[in-house]
DNA sequence: TTTATTTATTTGTCTTACAAATATAAAATA
DNA sequence: TATTTTATATTTGTAAGACAAATAAATAAA
């Protein structure tokens, strides 16, 4: 006899779904930045399931950062508005994570970087304002200095080309660039210390910052 | 009496700090894709913690979807290998987000997508398959069809740029755009139906495929 | 009026128990 | 013997109840 196929009534855990559902509410906007849900208790009574399935579903919206939750009278869990800079390493640590998995090739995430630049280096051209000038001198003169060990290096590195990202003024593009550029830092760190590349990046930085000033 | 301000002892729960060990495991690579962690109970004795304590931590780590689990002998808990998939649209949803709270402008998102759809164009006419034109093309030709109501015009459109996407063979700048474009999708979804602009879509598409193909 | 103290509320954690899924091994049956 | 059924052990999923810890507000004491 030829077996039928069902589909699974239901898949899912319980706290799987009321996750869902409670994150469904915060992305329509149905629930807003600092509500307070209700309790533990009232949550477990309403969808009619334990408190421990309650926490479990609070934690996984707590792993993505849309609640917060605080002990006590006037405590409780809060919808927590998002946060760029949060949001900003989520992203480079799923950039990461694919990376590490082999799923971008090394040359991908560098191109993408690469084109990502020269397209907010365009815009910080027009954008920036003097502040941004001025932070860009700073990190440069820092970066003049001849024996820079490879941390210190690196990270110079990463503000240099966070700072052109910032001047670009789009603050998308600034987040996305930001999530490759710490994507890419343990390799460049890798790069840096190979090749002793010192003058080559410092080169390059003074180009771009002449780019951006004239 | 000035008050000395100590750092708190352990201002994280137990389940996040167990989560936060867990996950830097994965990402240093000591827990690789299909490896099986300890099953919950041997978890809690290992932590010293309750298996409650550890399933909060657990459902933190299948919120991002770097762990699944299973029922039964042979089940448990497995390290889960990240999905390109997955992770655009856990980037779309953040972006949808922080768009939903005014952390971007629509102009600013707008200008992103150009932007990165210029480079994406680009790199498209370098490293197109035949395939891939051959995609877009099917795609145009039905976005040419006069009276196409507004959704199928949208999920159109939305299809046109991943394609181009795609044809740039880089697969982390598709990842980025595939991003932007869902974030997008439902701000187009309102452009498109307001101001009826069926021809001036097709023809700003009908421009970048010879481009692409030139 | 100010300072302690109590109290109520809410999340955090522990314990124990049972339900549900499911692969493996054993037993029954054709 | 081969096949099907049944039992069994293992592991996650869910539940219930209790206590701990934080903390703000109300109350009592100085």
């Amino acid at each position: 006899m030829k077996k039928l196929d069902f589909e699974p009534v239901s898949a899912t855990s319980l706290s799987k779904q009321i996750a869902d559902q409670i994150r469904q509410a915060i992305m329509e906007g149905s629930l807003k930045a600092n509500d307070r849900l209700p309790t533990e208790g009232e949550l477990s009574d309403r969808f009619g399931v334990s408190r421990p399935t309650i926490r479990e579903a609070l934690k996984r919206l707590a792993a993505q950062n849309l609640i917060r939750s605080k002990r006590g009278p006037t405590g409780g869990t809060f919808i927590q508005a998002p946060d760029v800079d949060e949001a900003c390493q989520s992203l480079a640590s799923q950039s990461t994570l694919l990376m590490g998995f082999n799923f971008f090739s090394l040359d991908e995430v560098f191109e993408t970087r690469l084109e990502l630049e020269s397209v907010c280096t365009r815009l910080a051209a027009l954008n920036r304002t003097e502040d941004d000038l001025k932070q860009l001198h700073e990190i440069l003169e820092q970066q003049a200095e001849p024996d820079l060990d490879g941390e210190r290096l690196c990270s110079l590195d990463v503000q240099f080309h966070r700072a052109i990202a910032n001047a670009s003024k789009n603050k998308m593009l600034s987040y996305l660039m930001h999530g490759v550029i710490e994507a890419l830092q343990p390799a460049t760190n890798m790069a840096a210390f190979r090749h002793r590349s010192h003058e080559v990046i410092y080169h390059q930085h003074t180009v771009i910052l002449k780019h951006i000033e004239a």
